[in-house]
DNA sequence: CGTTAACTTATTAATTAGCTATGTTTTGTT
DNA sequence: AACAAAACATAGCTAATTAATAAGTTAACG
C-alpha cells in the first residue's frame, strides 16, 4: 500500500516552497533542480495544486510559486490529497459501491478495517502543518550546518 | 493509495474461513465459490498465509484449510501485511534509503508524516481480531434473517 | 519584442496488478 | 491399486496504471 510520486513529490516540492518563497517566488526550475525532479513533472503537479488552492502562481516573466495560504494553515493531509485523490485503502470508500469479494455493502465486515485506517491516515496527515515541516527543515538544516563547522574546525 | 486485491481478498477469505470453519475445514473451491473469486488466485494467497502461520492446511482429498490459532489471536493487521508486505506509504520507511526527491534520509522532513501514517495503520488493524470480524458478521447475518422474517410477515 | 516561465495536452515507456494456466504431490475413498 | 479431490508450486500473460517526456501555447516583465 504505497503512495505514488505524486504525493510524495508533491510534499516535497511544496515544503520546499514554502521554505524558499518567504521572500522571493520559485519558479519550477529552481525547485526542479534543488529537489532533482523533472521540471515537466511538477508542472503537472502544481497546475493541480493550485486548482485546489494550495499554490498561487504569477505568470511571465519573472513568474513562479508561492503559497496560497500560510504555512500553519495548509496540512500534509491537503496536500497528498490533493495530488493523490482520497487517502483511502479501499474504493468501496470512495464510491460506496461493492467490488469482489464483498456482495452486500450494508453487510460487509471487512469494511470497518479499511473505514477505520482512512480516517486514522487522514487525521495523523491533517495534524500536520506545512509549517511543522519548515521547522523540523531548517532545524536540521541548522543541525548539520554545525556539524560542517565542526569538522571544519579539527 | 490503495491496497490491492491481494489484502481485500484475503482478509475477506480469512473471515469466511473464521466462520465456516469450526466444525469442518473448507476447501479452496467452497471459499471460492462463495465469495466468487478464482481459486487459482486464492491458492496464491493461501500460499502465503500458510507460510506466515496464519492457516494451517490439511493436503489429499477431504483435506482444506484451517485457521492455525484461535481467531481472537489472529489480528486484520497481521492478515493484510502478511500478503501486502509492510503498510508502510513508502519505500524508505521498508530499506531505510532514500529515493527521488529527498537526498538525506536522515534529514527527510517529510518522513515523519509518512511515519506517523504508517504506525497509525498498524496500531488501528492490529487492534481488530478476527473475531471481532467473525462476531460482526453473525450478527448483521441475523439481523438481516430478521428483515426477511419480517418483510414474509406482512 | 524577446525571453522567461506558467499552462496545457498528447504520447510513450515501464512497471505492476490481477489474474490464468499448467502441472505436481499428497491423501482419502472405492 | 486406481481414482479423485485437494493442496502446492510456478510460469506466463493481459490490461491497467504510473511516471514521465515532449512539444507546444499563453502571459508578462524588461
Amino acid at each position: 500500500m504505497k503512495i505514488s510520486t505524486k504525493g510524495r513529490y508533491a510534499l516535497e516540492a511544496v515544503v520546499d516552497l514554502a521554505v524558499n518563497s518567504t521572500d522571493h517566488l520559485q519558479s519550477l526550475q529552481q525547485i526542479a533542480e534543488r529537489l532533482d525532479l523533472s521540471k515537466n513533472y511538477l508542472e503537472q503537479l502544481f497546475g493541480t495544486l493550485r486548482k485546489k488552492g494550495i499554490v498561487n502562481s504569477i505568470r511571465g516573466a519573472q513568474g513562479g510559486y508561492l503559497l496560497a495560504r500560510a504555512p500553519e494553515a495548509i496540512t500534509a493531509g491537503e496536500v497528498i490529497r490533493a495530488v493523490e485523490g482520497p487517502l483511502s485503502p479501499v474504493v468501496c470508500l470512495d464510491d460506496g459501491k461493492c467490488q469482489q469479494a464483498c456482495t452486500d455493502f450494508e453487510m460487509c465486515v471487512t469494511r470497518i478495517v479499511w473505514q477505520a485506517i482512512m480516517d486514522e491516515i487522514n487525521q495523523v496527515a491533517d495534524e500536520v502543518t506545512l509549517q511543522d515541516l519548515v521547522s523540523d527543515y531548517l532545524e536540521s538544516r541548522d543541525a548539520s550546518d554545525g556539524e560542517t563547522d565542526i569538522e571544519y574546525m579539527i
